[in-house]
DNA sequence: GCTTTCTGCCATTGTTTTGTGGCAATTTAG
DNA sequence: CTAAATTGCCACAAAACAATGGCAGAAAGC
């Protein structure tokens, strides 16, 4: 599974720092927004896959924030969870009225944190965004899991198939070893660069002749392009 | 890519020396301090590019030389790395709030470290979207890996690719043999000169009829112009 | 439980790239 | 014009790099 996104937003620098190590340290991919201008911009960018709010922020309020997003279609299945001073305990009714899906009190330990992110995802992830990527004849359909090459089907492996989505959305662009194995794999992995090759081998063969949009950069690692398939 | 310089404080040698082995094996280029002094000695004779840095030292802590180095704009930038018994693991809020950009738990594996230090590089150093040089109707993306010259892909070597792509992003300048080992193979390799020579013969072949864009100067080396394509 | 599939890694093989010395061609200096 | 210096070019060997097939352990499916 590629690392999730959080969205942390949080107008303390030095809090907000320590919780985006915490989530890093735990696998995820933290993203810092200082004030409620700052976390729309981010959201806008790209949409997170968990959102922490703090309760007090400078200019529009958490609640007001939770509020926007749940009224907006794209945002609305984010799971929101507010951080609280403890002595604002008692509002927290409006802050889960706002939308939220927990709350977690100031200050909390990292073990607490992450096992409430954990539990607000899992209970939010049915749903999957359905994405398709499509790069000259090949398709990839998240959603549905399934590799469409001229209409038939392909079968690849679980790790072929993560491979390929990161490569066809990210496609005409060199990827070293090492960066597939972050993104990839995940970046608290440790596997052998020279990994990368064998995988990069069976997607090849799971491609047909598709395969040959895979190409080799010598010296710089692989790359996906359309182009290459005469 | 010359190899990155890592800064290893620690004050148990053998835990030290092991993991300096490992980084030299991981092609780092480990320096051993035992102590924040010994370290901030380091520091002043050549800025390393990672900090790893235990938590429990002789003298001064190691948050209080974190704090300390971060407060420094030379230094600021530096990624930290902590290392910390697994019993500390609840005082790592200090060592976060002190400017760590991330923790790690002794005993920790080889590939572990190495893969944090990979991740907090790689945060530091975000990938460069696109990198394009373009001097006359010769393109080199870096970021695709690509040479195109009136629309058509050329095929080059690594060293010819970075060879290209030093003379394009220095065009009209002289460069003498001397600098062109340094620049493009990096400062501390022995190789002979009259190397370039041929590889400049290699470039120029590759480049096919752009390869006249690279002019020799007799007597001082070699200059990449666009005026040179008649 | 028992298969079957999937993974990561290693050893081997095949390919490309690289560095070098030697020599011819060219230029420069005297 | 000759000698010295400089550059171009070639062939070769070594090194670096990538592909491949096989294997054992882990995970998933039944």
């Amino acid at each position: 599974m590629t690392s999730l996104r959080v969205l942390v937003v949080e107008d303390e620098p030095s809090i907000a720092e320590l919780i985006a190590v915490n989530l890093r340290h735990n696998g995820f991919s933290p993203t810092i927004a200082f004030d409620g201008m700052a976390a729309q911009r981010e959201i806008d960018t790209a949409l997170p896959d968990v959102i922490l709010l703090d309760w007090m922020l400078p200019g529009q309020s958490g609640t007001a924030l939770a509020r926007k997003w749940r009224a907006n279609a794209l945002t609305q299945a984010i799971p929101i969870l507010m951080l609280t001073a403890r002595s604002d305990e008692s509002d927290m009714v409006q802050g889960l009225d706002a939308g939220a899906d927990d709350y977690i009190l100031k200050p909390f330990s990292t073990q607490e944190l992450m096992a409430r992110i954990r539990a607000v995802m899992r209970r939010r992830f049915p749903e999957a965004p359905s994405d398709t990527v499509k790069v000259g004849e090949l398709t990839l359909d998240a959603s549905t899991h399934r590799v469409l090459f001229q209409g038939a089907e392909l079968r690849l492996g679980p790790t072929e198939f993560k491979l390929l989505q990161h490569f066809m959305r990210n496609p005409e662009r060199v990827h070293s070893r090492a960066s597939l194995l972050d993104k990839v794999w995940g970046e608290q992995v440790y596997i052998e660069e020279r990994t990368v090759d064998v995988h990069v081998k069976r997607l090849r063969e799971s491609l047909g002749a598709a395969g040959a949009m895979v190409e080799t950069v010598r010296g710089a690692g692989y790359r996906f392009s359309a182009a290459a398939l005469a």
